[in-house]
Order: C-alpha cells, then sequence, then structure tokens
RNA sequence: GGUGAGGUUCCCGAGCGGCCAAAGGGAACAGACUGUAAAUCUGUCGUCAACGACUUCGAAGGUUCGAAUCCUUCCCUCACCA
C-alpha cells in the first residue's frame, strides 16, 4: 500500500533511514500497542547508531500511546471478539452497554454506548480475562526515561485545504486505483482494517460500483480534511507541542540545537 | 409557444393547515479517545438582552383563530412536446 499511504519516496527513504514502513501485509491487524514495541526497538536501534530519532505522522493516537505509554492488557482472542461484535450488531447494543456498566462503571462512564469499538473492546476484555478493561490502567507509563521535544507545524486552513486536494488528486494520476484492484487481486478484501483507511475505502467502493470514481475521489478529499482537524485536536490537547509554520526551519533547527545540548 | 415537475434554513432533501425554527444527511465548528485509530463516537449548528422573544420555507397579495403547507398573480429552474 504506497501510494494511497503516501508512502515516502525511494529519495526520502535513501536521504534519511527510515523505519516502520513495509514491515507488515495489508491482512495484519496493525495496533498501537505493535507501533509502540516495534518503535521502541527502532529507537533503540538509532541510538545505538548516536542518532536521534524523530517521530513523524499524524496518527495522534499512535504518537501518543508511544510518548505517554499504553498500558499492558492480555491479548483478547479473535473469537471472543468477533462474537461480542456479532451480538453487537445483532441489535443487542443496548444489552452490551449494561453488560460492561455492570462489569466495568469507570469504563462505562468514559464510553458512549453508541460507540461500538470501544463498547465491544472493552466487553471482549472482560470476558476473556475477568477483568475489566480499566483494572490495567495503573497510569504506569511506558518510554519515560525518553525526553521528547514536541514540534508542531500549523499551516493556514485555507492553504491546507489546497494542498489536500493536490495531494488526492496526484494519488490518482499516479495510479491509486490500480494499487487497490491490485490488492484485491492479490487477495486481500476491502474488509481489512487497512482497506478501511481513507482513500482505500473509497476506491473500493468505486471499484464494487457503489459510488462513481469522480463521488469517490470528493469523498477522499473531504475524509481527508476532516482527518486534518482531527489530528489538530490532538495536538492542540498537547500542551507541550511548539507551534510553527511552515518554512520556520531556521527556528525549528535552532530549538532542535539548543535541545540537544 | 404548449404540457408536466419544481423552487424549503450554507448544500442536498423531508414536510403539504396547528404537535414546525421546520425530519434526515452533508458541510462547518467544538470535543472524546488505553491494542481496528486514516478507526469509533459525542455535542453545537436562524438571530437575540436566549426556560422567552424575534425573523425564515422564490416574490407579492389573499383565505383562515392559525399557512412552509390552501387560493391568485408574478419571477425563476428542470423535463418533454412544438
Amino acid at each position: 500500500m504506497d501510494i494511497g499511504s503516501s508512502k515516502p519516496s525511494q529519495l526520502q527513504m535513501e536521504a534519511v533511514r527510515h523505519y516502520l514502513i513495509d514491515v507488515v501485509n495489508p491482512d495484519y491487524n496493525f495496533s498501537a500497542g505493535d507501533f509502540c514495541e516495534r518503535a521502541t526497538i527502532a529507537i533503540h536501534d538509532i541510538h545505538r547508531r548516536g542518532k536521534i530519532p524523530l517521530l513523524v505522522g499524524g496518527t495522534g493516537f499512535y504518537i501518543n500511546s508511544f510518548c505517554f505509554g499504553i498500558d499492558d492488557v492480555p491479548e483478547i482472542k479473535e473469537t471472543t471478539r468477533i462474537k461480542v461484535a456479532s451480538e453487537y450488531d445483532s441489535g443487542n447494543s443496548d444489552l452490551l452497554y449494561e453488560e460492561l456498566n455492570r462489569v466495568d462503571p469507570e469504563f462505562a462512564l468514559k464510553v458512549h454506548k453508541n460507540d461500538k469499538q470501544r463498547v465491544i473492546r472493552a466487553v471482549s476484555v472482560f470476558r476473556d480475562t475477568g477483568r475489566a478493561l480499566s483494572s490495567y490502567f495503573n497510569n504506569k507509563r511506558r518510554n519515560e526515561y525518553l525526553e521528547t521535544l514536541f514540534i508542531g507545524i500549523s499551516i493556514e486552513r485555507e492553504s491546507l485545504l489546497k494542498r489536500i486536494d493536490d495531494r488526492v488528486d496526484l494519488m490518482i494520476k499516479k495510479g491509486f486505483v490500480d494499487e487497490v484492484e491490485n490488492l484485491r487481486n492479490m487477495g486481500y478484501a476491502s474488509s481489512l482494517n487497512s482497506m478501511q483507511s481513507i482513500g482505500y475505502a473509497e476506491i473500493n467502493k468505486y471499484i464494487d460500483g457503489i459510488i462513481s470514481l469522480k463521488d469517490a475521489v470528493e469523498e477522499i478529499k473531504n475524509n481527508t480534511k476532516r482527518y486534518s482537524k482531527k489530528q489538530m485536536t490532538w495536538f492542540k490537547k498537547n500542551k507541550n507541542v511548539i507551534w510553527f509554520s511552515p518554512g520556520d526551519n531556521k527556528n525549528v533547527s535552532d530549538l532542535i540545537k539548543n535541545w540537544i545540548n
């Protein structure tokens, strides 16, 4: 999955060594926990080479999970999750939420009953481990020993929207549709998590004849824009972030130099 | 020129005498987030001195205790016929 994921170019990857790219297949259910584990290994490796790791990307949850830690929860059997999910889908979502409320009132308080994914996860954790999900939360933060400098780049909304439009148009030009078709020919179903991410979901709908290509492109642009806003919600929340404008390279590098010393 | 359908809040679109500031969706704005996170979900969304008041449903009149909903004229749009 290269085009739709906006993977860095060959040139960029030759200039700077990148980690955690092309590490799993599209049918692997990657998680924040996976990310933390692999990122930790990568960062040790970078340190060993005497370099400074840069954690780059837009996924607020992953970044926060890594920087502020994520508690260990035993692995949940896939069969359990599927069973709970099917209960939810067969109209028993209220019952599941009641169960959650009984079993883990602390977590239930924080989660809306319509929040399908979280309700399913929390109930699954209890059914599989016999313990409430919130009972695993102990505030023990991993990676605490890592000092992090948070640098944010804020761009004027107008030009951001324009860049998103251009980015999506370019993806199509590069053969995004072919990429998705190839993935499907390789046996990767549109129902996979990876195929439900922005871009892939819409192109799949186009391939299945549900929407026109034009509408798919529109949707990708829209969804990307909404996503960009949600990212900002994460980053705005992190009061440690120091903000810069694009092109502020001098100030950013000064800051980094000071920080290193 | 004729016939038919239609003009609703930023957009799409329901409503077709009172329960309508007007369903639903989208967009927008704000937010949540502990292993699917480019996911999942929540709130606000005509105006204001805001548990009340005021102005909206193409325009102007009219009917009615009461109109987005009924009648008249007008202005637009679309489809088909000529």
